[in-house]
RNA sequence: GGUUCGGUAGCUCAGCUGGAUAGAGCGUCAUCCUUCUAAGAUGAGGGUCAUUGGUUCGAAUCCAAUCCGAAUCACCA
């Protein structure tokens, strides 16, 4: 049990043997001591002098007194400030937790593990990955290592969007001008060239359209009628219709997608137990309609298409069925839900998806509750905002993308240049400098990306490069790769023997005793932006520490041994904390 | 118009289950490498917590109204 538990159940305990009144420990209010106040941890009397009716110091000193019976050997001294009740914990037991603690140790325990589906990434195959993907990529990596950490077992899927009229636009602009050229002839990736085909479309599109309207056309009509608009939608249908040709072009541009895509996750970390395609996915849903509409849980109209009435829950009528017979996306998702419950049979599945989604989550979950699925309950859609410039939104169609793989080796060449210029790894091999590189240019623009709450959106701007100081990830990773080099100086075998804590060595030890709640905190939450701020924040004070206390040279053995106890579990916090959020430290940088 | 989310330092963000004098980072200014990695540390400066009212011993935090911004309310996915 760790030490605020502790303390407010003990509070909740003295409180009732004193007055007998009975108080949940939750009730209670447990803050850090202040630090221009004596004492580390801080109960606040004002929740409970109405309640007992007492004054916050008779209270205070009668509570604390109790508290230093019912805690021997944990609490020594309290005072009492205007309603606040400050504990000072015994050196003995920050002691004892830094000895106790080890690098194998430091997770919190988990008594009843979940199987938690999580599904994130969701590319389109007409286009490459830009940043609103790479924030996507790297929530649902963190979010399935911080559930880990938990102790719970997590499946990392991936629905592929892999059909629709989005990708036959590219397959007719690639059909009229590439002159069947082919992602090697160019030498591209071969994402990025089947996404230049795309905007392709839609110059040629737009160019039509004005020509249309020129000649008359009215501008509704002529978006209409534009020839390439037209080809993409019977390209659409001979598509549906399995012809041969369209699938076999289908086929052939989709892995020439797949192929780039590949190479993107490889570098960026992503990865999946299960890959999901739409093409195979979107006729699911057909006969949970049926059973829907035995429930008398849907409807049908004259014209034959299906309806659910979610007005009694705030929402509005969704179609679930088109006149044609024809899912939809609500549908396909639906049908998804359950077919991926009966293979993985998980307690929960969480969706990564942006928050202009979230309309679309509420039915979804509210649909699969009132016919009763499995899957229903388990729904959650982990919603994030939107990575804006600071002109806007992005738009592929209008060029104002960050391509994910510019940026990433942006990124890396960054880093390249910053650990030259500083020349601190003058004999690493030319393999272990590119690993190096990738460690830190990818730690940077993961940090960046995962260091805010996940439901806010966020503006990057392009002109700024990102941050290696500071609140980043490289800030950590040099603290990590700092601790390991001093205890390669000075090895990390110790015999522990009791000693005062000065005050630096004592907030380590809080801050590191810590870590198992923010793990949890963030799973809770699904919020990988604590665990960077606590990494943050750890790594800060180890560096205050680092300046003021010596280590290898340390006043006397006893204190030598006390300091690289601590440096091993913080470098092995923040090693753990770092991997919570995708990111490697390096051991040297 | 309905629903949802947001507005905190010049910029990017924490803090929001009500608690002591609202915090970081960047940027600005100043100091610290003959001492374990200066991608570091220390300090200064920077705020009507959108506005107004309410609840409370106590409000950035809760409630109401108003202003500003975003998303969504598709037989697209």
């Amino acid at each position: 049990m760790n030490l605020i538990t502790n303390l407010k159940q003990s509070t909740a305990g003295c409180i009732h043997q004193l007055y007998g009144v009975q108080i949940q420990p939750e009730q209670v209010l447990v803050n850090a001591t202040k630090p221009e106040f004596e004492g580390d941890y801080t109960i606040v009397l004002f929740a409970f002098v109405k309640q007992l009716g007492k004054n916050p110091d008779q209270l205070g000193n009668e509570l604390g007194a109790a508290m230093l019976t019912a805690m021997p050997g944990i609490l020594t001294e309290f005072n009492i400030v205007k309603g606040f009740l400050n504990f000072t914990i015994s050196n003995q037991f920050w002691f004892d937790t830094i000895k106790n603690a080890s690098p194998d140790n430091l997770l919190p325990t988990n008594n009843s593990p979940r199987k938690i589906m999580v599904e994130y990434s969701s590319p389109n195959t007409n286009k490459p990955l830009h940043l609103g993907h790479l924030r996507n990529n790297f929530l649902g990596w963190s979010i399935a290592e911080i559930l880990k950490l938990q102790g719970n077992e997590v499946v990392k899927t991936c629905i592929v969007n892999d059909r629709g009229i989005h990708i036959c636009k590219s397959m007719i602009a690639w059909q009229l001008f590439a002159n069947g050229a082919t992602p090697a002839d160019t030498k591209q990736k071969g994402d990025h060239f089947v996404g230049d085909y795309y905007v392709k479309y839609n110059d040629a599109y737009k160019a039509q359209v004005a020509e249309l309207v020129a000649g008359g056309m009215t501008q509704e009509l002529a978006e209409k009628e534009a020839p390439i608009q037209k080809g993409a939608q019977e390209m659409l249908l001979k598509w549906e219709q399995g012809d041969a040709a369209t699938m076999d072009l289908w086929k052939r541009m989709n892995s020439w997608v797949y192929e780039g895509f590949d190479t993107t996750y490889k570098k960026i970390g992503s990865d999946f137990v299960k890959t999901y395609y739409e093409s195979n996915t979107y006729l699911l849903g057909k006969e949970l309609v049926e059973k829907g509409l035995e429930k008398k849980v849907f409807y049908q109209k004259e014209d034959g298409s299906v309806w659910i009435d979610l007005t009694g829950d705030g929402l509005d009528e969704k179609i679930v069925r088109r006149k044609d017979g024809t899912s939809v996306y609500i549908t396909q998702d639906i049908g998804l839900a359950e077919v991926k419950q009966k293979e993985f049979n998980t307690d929960a599945s969480i969706y990564v998806v942006g928050d202009e989604q979230n309309y679309h989550f509420k039915v979804l979950k509210l649909i699969c509750q009132k016919l009763q699925l499995p899957a229903a309950d388990g729904i959650y859609h982990l919603s994030y905002g939107m990575v804006e410039l600071p002109t806007g939104k992005m738009k592929s169609r209008e060029g104002t993308v960050v391509d994910a793989d510019d940026l990433v080796e942006g990124m890396i060449s960054i880093s390249k240049e910053k650990t030259e210029s500083l020349g601190k790894v003058s004999e690493f091999t030319q393999a272990q400098l590119e690993e190096l590189y990738n460690t830190i240019g990818l730690g940077a623009l993961k940090f960046f990306l995962l260091r805010v709450d996940p439901k806010k959106k966020m503006i990057f701007n392009p002109e700024e490069s990102i941050d290696f100081h500071g609140f980043t990830g490289p800030f950590i990773q040099y603290t990590h790769a700092r601790i390991k080099s001093i205890l390669r100086k000075t090895g990390t075998t110790v015999q522990l023997t009791t000693c005062e804590l000065l005050p630096l060595e004592k907030a380590l030890a809080i801050e590191l005793s810590n870590f198992p709640a923010v793990i949890n905190e963030a799973a809770d939450t699904l919020d990988p932006s604590k665990v960077a701020i606590y990494t943050f924040n750890l790594a800060k004070l180890f560096n205050s520490f680092y300046a003021e206390l010596s280590i290898a040279n340390a006043e006397s053995e006893e204190k030598k041994n006390l300091r690289i106890q601590l440096g091993i579990l913080t470098a092995a916090t923040l090693q753990k904390g770092m991997r919570a959020l995708g990111i490697d430290v390096p051991e040297q940088m």
